[in-house]
DNA sequence: ATGCATGAGAA
DNA sequence: TCTCATGCATA
């Protein structure tokens, strides 16, 4: 009997400490349902809400540690939510024999045109953040000045940047901010 | 769990 | 050109 009544205005969602704790919530509960984050994100293509997809690990990964940004988080939430409730019910409540046999299936080498992650040094990483402190948005110009002195590509500069800065908006560090 | 990257859409 | 949501690759 919880007399909390934010129900009654459609959707609230946006307030930090309900994302945070729905957040925490979704994690254990799925924990316990014994299902990957891999999973999850695989299991929302067949939910079939309008406009929602698979996703990946990664993002259900960022959303359970809030470490995506608050738009994306309460986007997601209610999705996510959906997900549970279903996934709680369909335990309860078996429905089917749904006794999905291994899958004999394993192309191990098939393609082999993976793209391949540059790595920068940490003297270099250690730069670049010194650079943005003082400038997170610095101009074509300097962005290719920096990367002629550390000598990496200027689009890998350009890039460190725009993540750095995105990075910056993620839940997990703009309650700090 | 997180680093570097892509692409669609905003500015 | 940048932002934003998202993901492949990898630590």
């Amino acid at each position: 009997l919880h007399h909390h009544h934010h129900l009654l205005h459609g959707e609230p969602a946006s307030d930090p400490r309900e994302l945070e704790a729905f957040a925490e919530r979704f994690r254990q509960r799925r924990v316990k349902l014994g299902v990957t984050q891999a999973d999850v994100g695989a299991a929302l293509a067949s939910l079939n809400i309008a406009g929602v997809g698979a996703l990946s690990q990664s993002t259900i990964c960022r959303f359970e540690s809030l470490t995506l940004s608050r738009n994306n988080m309460t986007a997601l939430k209610p999705v996510l939510h959906a997900w549970l409730e279903e996934a709680e019910a369909a335990r309860r409540e078996p429905a089917g024999a749904e006794s999905a046999a291994g899958s004999p299936d394993d192309d191990d080498d098939a393609r082999r045109r993976r793209r391949r992650r540059t790595s920068i040094a940490a003297p270099e990483k250690r730069s670049l953040e010194a650079y943005f402190a003082i400038q997170p948005r610095p101009s074509s110009e300097k962005m290719a000045a920096i990367a002629q002195k550390l000598e990496l590509k200027k689009n890998v500069v350009r890039v460190w940047f725009c993540n750095q800065r995105q990075k910056q908006k993620r839940m997990k560090y703009s309650a700090a901010r």
